[in-house]
RNA sequence: CGCGGGAUGGAGCAGUCUGGUAGCUCGUUGGGCUCAUAACCCAAAGGUCGUUGGUUCAAAUCCAGCUCCCGCAACCA
């Protein structure tokens, strides 16, 4: 069996995500779900980075250890995936006594050979946006973002000899074209980076405590990208000697996916990272993009944050799965709204599906009590619409491919939409006035459950639960994804699956309880 | 002249590489149907394809200039 190994970035412990956070971990879930559906045995891991300044302060803030304080934030972090029903193997955390020592050995490891190096930092600090800013960055010798005047500081550190393995890193890019994706996303790394010659990457601090100890000078905390990068590995048996069978079967990752903000951590440090240590590069990063509220940027400041859990108590879980999965575009940014929510939910899950899976049971029960088999009572119309169902699985895997979740998902609606026009071409009610038509009748809703079975099958990915309430009701175990001429159905009770919303009235509610 | 992406009916997108009746989903309007969740099916209205100029028998598509938006520019999901 082909193995596939996805990862999400580990999300930073220091509060709690929002929905474009969220959307990273969705994202994986419907590729990883779709990869086991395809037969790969598939690794799924997410997880936690849990050290550095902001926490320790943060911790301080609430008056906790900064131990206690991640511990709180990594339950919180790790209940939203939950909520959202996503199906990882694996939630990593950085505090984790394993992971630390390898990276100790890692670090180490770097320094012996020569790649890892003492020197000085030196840059302009902004003390209020606790940022640093190259020479180049200041505007007027003032900080870029909020004006203020900066300080000039110098901190020893550790460096990483990046220029070293420039030269390597942009052949690997031109030998594997879709090591990165989007491919616009290349371009900036190519231009900006890695043509003007890479920097060395400072790899220490001692400004702060919480986190990895250099191994061989106690005054010095492994700065973040060693530390956190490398959780893809050190969690799936990597160790210092070469790792575990495990290792050797899940290394290298199939794809990272990660937020476009960090592409360049992901496609450029962490492959020479890996390089140095003579590991095989992940075949794939795919930096997504990000979620915008009525259009803005996401933050605390404007009071525009939408959180995965109140949504999914307003509007269920698929309902924010299929949104998150269908409305974001596959590379620029989408935008997420109460009332596009609702549109979408009552135009394309009620409207189309539920009532289609509905209509369709009510009938099965209505003229049959429920049970219907195929009659083979044939008419040409039938032949388009079998075709339709039949191509579906090539459909979406095409889109799949290039990780189009959305465009996979519309497939799956377009066949959705077939099926209500079969249903209108071929006017069951019609046929169920004729007692003669009885047989063409129950084939005609024969195909149709065959339809819908065939659809829910191809949702699981992206709607776990609808698609296992929709097999529930019509009552079937074949998962086959095709159509098959002697399933036996014996369908249940007709239950909605998503209710239309009263979009007014709802924005009301919402705004009443803010 | 830092690098890159984009501008298509009210909204969101496809089409641009390989020029030749401008397509899809939502929304609006009209009709049909009654199995179903005021749903479903059909039809219509609505676009000088950002702007100016060029190439061509023919340009959303190729070329040049301009305007505007966005991303990246060493640590902001």
């Amino acid at each position: 069996m082909e193995k596939y190994y996805i990862t999400t970035a580990i999300a930073y412990a220091s509060g709690k995500p929002h929905i474009g956070n969220t959307y990273e971990i969705v994202l994986a879930d419907a590729i990883a779900r779709y990869k086991r559906l395809k037969g790969f045995d598939v690794y799924f891991q997410t997880g936690t980075d849990e050290h550095g300044e902001k926490i320790e302060e943060k911790a301080k803030e609430a008056k906790m250890t900064p131990q206690e304080f991640v511990d709180e934030k990594a339950a919180e972090i790790k209940n939203i995936w939950d909520i959202m029903n996503t199906s990882y193997d694996k939630f990593v955390r950085t505090t984790d006594a394993h992971h630390k020592k390898v990276v100790q050995d890692i670090f180490q490891k770097l320094y012996d050979q020569g790649d890892i190096y003492l020197d000085r930092y030196e840059g302009w600090y902004c003390t209020p946006c606790e940022s640093f800013w190259t020479e180049k960055e200041l505007i007027n010798g003032k900080c870029p973002d909020c004006g203020r005047e900066v300080s000039k500081r110098s901190e020893e550190s550790y460096f990483f000899k990046m220029s070293k393995y420039q030269e390597r890193l942009l052949k690997y890019y031109e030998e594997h074209p879709t090591f990165i994706e989007p491919e616009s996303r290349k371009n900036e790394m190519v231009n900006n980076f890695l043509k003007p010659g890479l920097q060395d990457l400072c790899v220490s601090r001692t400004t702060f405590d919480w986190g990895v100890r250099v191994p061989f000078n106690d005054k010095h905390i492994v700065y973040v990208w060693i530390d956190a990068l490398s959780n893809y590995i050190t969690f799936a048996g990597y160790d210092i000697n070469g790792g575990n069978e495990e290792f050797k079967k899940w290394w290298p990752a199939d794809l990272h996916l990660i937020g476009k903000d960090i592409l360049r951590f992901h496609t450029i440090y962490w492959p020479i990272l890996l390089m140095a240590l003579g590991l095989e590069l992940p075949k794939q990063v795919f930096g997504h993009p990000w979620l915008l509220m009525n259009n803005d940027k996401m933050s605390k400041s404007k009071g525009n944050i939408m959180y995965a859990d109140d949504l999914v108590n307003l509007f269920g879980v698929d309902a924010i799965r299929y949104y998150l999965l269908h409305e974001i575009p596959f590379a620029s940014d989408g935008t997420i709204s109460y009332e596009l929510i609702m549109e979408r939910i009552n135009s394309d899950l009620a409207n189309v599906l539920g009532n289609l899976v509905n209509r369709t049971i009510s009938m099965a029960n209505k003229y049959f009590e429920g049970k219907v088999t195929n009659k083979n009572i044939s008419d040409t119309m039938d032949q388009e619409y079998i075709e339709k169902i039949n191509s579906l699985s090539d459909r979406v895997e095409k889109k799949m491919a290039h990780l189009e979740v959305g465009l996979a998902i519309d497939e799956i609606f377009d066949t959705l939409r077939a099926s209500n026009k079969y249903i209108d071409d071929t006017m069951p009610w019609v046929l169920a006035k004729d007692d003669e038509k009885k047989e063409r009748l129950e084939t005609v809703l024969y195909n149709l459950l065959e339809g819908i079975r065939v659809c829910a099958v191809y949702l699981e990915p992206y709607l776990p639960d609808t698609s296992k309430e929709i097999l529930r009701q019509i009552n079937v175990d074949n998962k086959e994804e095709k159509f098959v001429l002697d399933s036996v159905y014996q369908v249940l009770e007709a239950k909605p699956i998503f209710m239309r919303l009263d979009i007014p009235k709802m924005l009301q509610n919402i705004e009443e309880n803010k």
